[in-house]
DNA sequence: TATCAAAAAGCAACAAGGTTGCAAAAATGA
DNA sequence: TCATTTTTGCAACCTTGTTGCTTTTTGATA
């Protein structure tokens, strides 16, 4: 295959595969190299675009929740029938995602951001509800949408 | 049709459906009223099962995206890939829906409800980022599951 | 480096969710 | 009641996600 020599110059010594326990192989390794590129959210869909037919689609389905459940990355909810996954900054690990980030959706270049953020929102919840997890949504123009066509 | 008569029942003199500038169909008289009774979110498929057998798959599926447009009910993200949808209880129309309460996903119940809290999350957005909208997700137990079964 | 058990990838087939075009049926207004 | 417009139902299709099983690859060991 002819970007495999590719894939592994990119990968160093200190693997987050490895990290997490887990054997690599070059779908993960493509894959966990897709996240860090793009600094966004990928869906399922975007995956299989970017790494083109070098995969079969149940791999990268097997993949993305083998991420998921090391907590390698985590998943953003959407209202659009796609679910989007995002590296996981902190240190997240199997069974416990904690995060205190905004999920920043673009409504112009129709990206998903996590902003490092710590955000508390302000919670008046009615007698009897019990918080376990917040996730705050944003829609808006992300930065770069507005510096570069105002 | 048997159930025919009862729907009509339901519907009082001042039709949402009328008011929206919609005509007034079995389906929507349906699909309405089990948004009213039921009190939380509902997808495409409970509507489905709840429905029986009374409507095609594709009617349910234009009359919520008429509902949508409508602004009769609005879209809740889920990270589980079904789209929920709930009644707008302020005044929405078509092209703004304006909603700024919490919705709570109850980890127990798995029923997702619209807790009418004005909430604004304390935002402290990295500059260049320009908020429109904000959805606040809340996962924990309900108020009906916290009293029930403690 | 050759070997071997365990893990992962690929393949096929399937299920669920969602969309589109078109003809038949129902709702609205005259 | 009639004609026009809207909505429904049907069929067919596409996308997304899942499952079982066989083949291939990985990582550890000799």
């Amino acid at each position: 295959m002819a970007g495999k020599k590719q894939i592994e110059s990119a990968v160093s010594a200190q693997d987050p595969l490895k990290q997490k326990g887990l054997s690599v192989t070059d779908s993960r390794r493509k894959i966990l190299q897709l996240f860090m590129q793009q600094k966004g959210a990928l869906s399922h869909g975007d995956i299989e675009k970017k790494a083109g037919a070098t995969f079969d689609r149940v791999t990268i389905y097997r993949t993305l929740q083998t991420f998921l459940d090391k907590g390698i990355i985590h998943a953003i909810p959407s209202a659009n029938n796609a679910i989007l996954y995002a590296l996981c900054h902190e240190q997240c690990g199997p069974d416990h995602h904690d995060h205190q980030h905004i999920h920043f959706i673009c409504s112009r270049c129709k990206h998903t951001f996590c902003l490092d953020h710590s955000v508390t929102p302000d919670l008046h919840l009615p007698k009897g509800y019990q918080a376990q997890d917040i996730d705050v949504l944003v829609k808006g123009v992300c930065k770069r949408c507005n510096t570069t066509s105002k």
